[in-house]
DNA sequence: TTAATAGTGTCTATCAGACAATATAGG
DNA sequence: CCTATATTGTCTGATAGACACTATTAA
């Protein structure tokens, strides 16, 4: 086309000339929620391990929060697409570049680092842990995998004549060998004839650098969310796995007990057994189940 | 604290000299979709009004894209943050401060815009058409409210032995007077062991400029996906609303007819009865019913 | 035999889809 | 009385929670 625009211009001349630095440019970098599900050691050879749900997090050595422990992120570079981005970092974090991953939710507050103005486009992944043994040859100095806790410990609602405020408070818990981080973070949801607001902040926090307590209570809602009606528990499994295990799974993230005969019954058609059984466990073998490609809901 | 870095730099320090452009620094929009239902005038004065699902678009005046159609939005400045520069969008576009507002997703593909780089976060508002006649004094010349429509015309599966393939196309069309625009998208969803990937991409695009024919197919899956679990809908009513009028609303949002018994039983604790009834309609008159404070279900 | 897990059956309450029946204005 | 909508009732099948019961291994 060679239509000319109000200052005469083709649309080629006009990109040839656009001057980007007109507007407002600022930095945005990609945080990486990374999640896996890990079994601790048991004594007594007949139980069963203990899971517990883990994060990894990097420790800061220069400021600001020097010392505090942050989730492993950069700055989205000029040629890269955001997702490319965060497959990059999830690359160099992990070493494993095929892993469930997704956008969650874009951080923007003006003051969310002290440094400068940046934007954070924060992204979920999922790793089984067997594969990230295997992987993780070069591991970076002062990352750390962190057991994760988030307990709605304060509900409060207040209805008014023609809404209602309900606000929650969430205490998140993170710990590694010696290290104990914790924070608070409240949500804030008004409703009121055509106003809707939803506000999360962090009320207190320790050893968390940033503004990351929040992205984390964030993520950790998403996946319990997710997993219930969704595939990626999954994710988080080797090919292979007991639905014992699977269960775990679902109980370390959406930390409750579920019943077995009912976890069974709703997962049924999400795996199709093998014909291999587990052994040398002490009581009876229990079979081994793979993920069904004919299961299927939603694309999202 | 005054413990110094490896450069020997005081926190103060670090941050007074800091350089922000060292790092790759680009632009970020906000774009929005703002969505609302209105009412076609109906001859027969028995029957009810038929509505529509209505989504406002800004007609281009300058390259690239001249004379299409593209979602109100503009660049976030450094000194607002992306949710005020969302509700800043929404104010100049709509004259309304407070109404329901949610983000969506941010695009950040390198080749997105023609221009330069730009990252767009992307927001989804919800209006009540009436309140929207009152308050919208100044209109924005070229802006126009589209007739949104989205179904799945295609979806195909194929189950590979250790995954599967689900490639859905969604038709999308505007219209608007003598205006007529359209779009094809693509979601593929592909599941292998440990890889889930999820793509979107515009097959096809007439009229809408950008990426943002995606951008609205995405809003309105949300749309459709929260409408069933949340209370957003009641942020395109009136204050006081018959229950039919409340279907409709569901109705034209999912594209589908719901029966009237189950839709009531399904809503009703959402909604209180008022004493007041409709008027003059050459039939049974029916009870208004407004938003029940006291239901509650999730945060978000 | 026993400890510990594996796996199945079933009762009940709740909820969604389908459809039928009754009510009531204006003309 | 007629038309078009308002409102309520109920049958059925699917699903979730609770709980009880049986099966099987290694030591």
């Amino acid at each position: 086309m060679s239509e000319t625009n109000k200052q005469g211009l083709t649309e080629e001349q006009f990109l040839a000339s656009y001057d980007a630095s007109q507007y407002d440019r600022l930095s945005v970098t990609v945080d990486m929620l990374i999640f896996t599900v890990t079994e601790e050691e048991e004594k007594n050879y007949r139980r069963l391990p203990e899971k517990s749900l883990r994060l990894l997090l990097i420790r800061r050595s220069n400021h600001p929060y020097k010392h505090q422990w942050a989730l492993p992120g950069g700055f989205v570079q000029l040629g890269e697409s955001i997702d490319e981005a965060a497959r990059r970092k999830l690359k160099e974090e992990t070493n494993i570049g095929d892993i469930y991953m997704e956008q969650l939710y874009t951080w923007g507050d003006v003051a969310r680092d002290p440094r400068t103005r940046v934007i954070c486009a924060s992204y979920m992944a999922l790793v089984d842990h067997a594969s990230l043994q295997i992987e993780a040859s070069r591991q970076v100095a002062d990352a750390a995998w962190f057991t994760v806790g988030c307990k709605l410990y304060q509900e409060q609602k207040t209805v008014t004549p023609t809404g209602y405020i309900l606000q929650q408070l969430f205490h998140l818990t993170l710990s590694q060998a010696d290290q104990q981080l914790a924070a608070t973070i409240k949500t804030v949801k008004k409703v009121e004839t055509k106003v809707t607001t939803v506000t999360r902040e962090i009320v207190e926090s320790s050893g968390i650098a940033f503004d990351h307590a929040k992205i984390i209570e964030y993520g950790i809602q998403r996946l319990r969310n997710k997993i219930e009606y969704t595939d990626i528990a999954f994710n988080l499994m080797p090919e292979r796995f007991t639905l014992t295990k699977l269960q775990q799974v679902y109980e370390v993230i959406l930390d409750t007990e579920l019943l077995k005969a009912n976890f069974r019954r709703k997962i049924a058609d999400m795996v199709v057994e093998t014909d291999e059984y587990t052994r040398d466990a002490g009581h009876r073998p229990s079979k081994l189940f793979k993920f069904n490609p004919k299961w299927m809901k939603i694309i999202e």
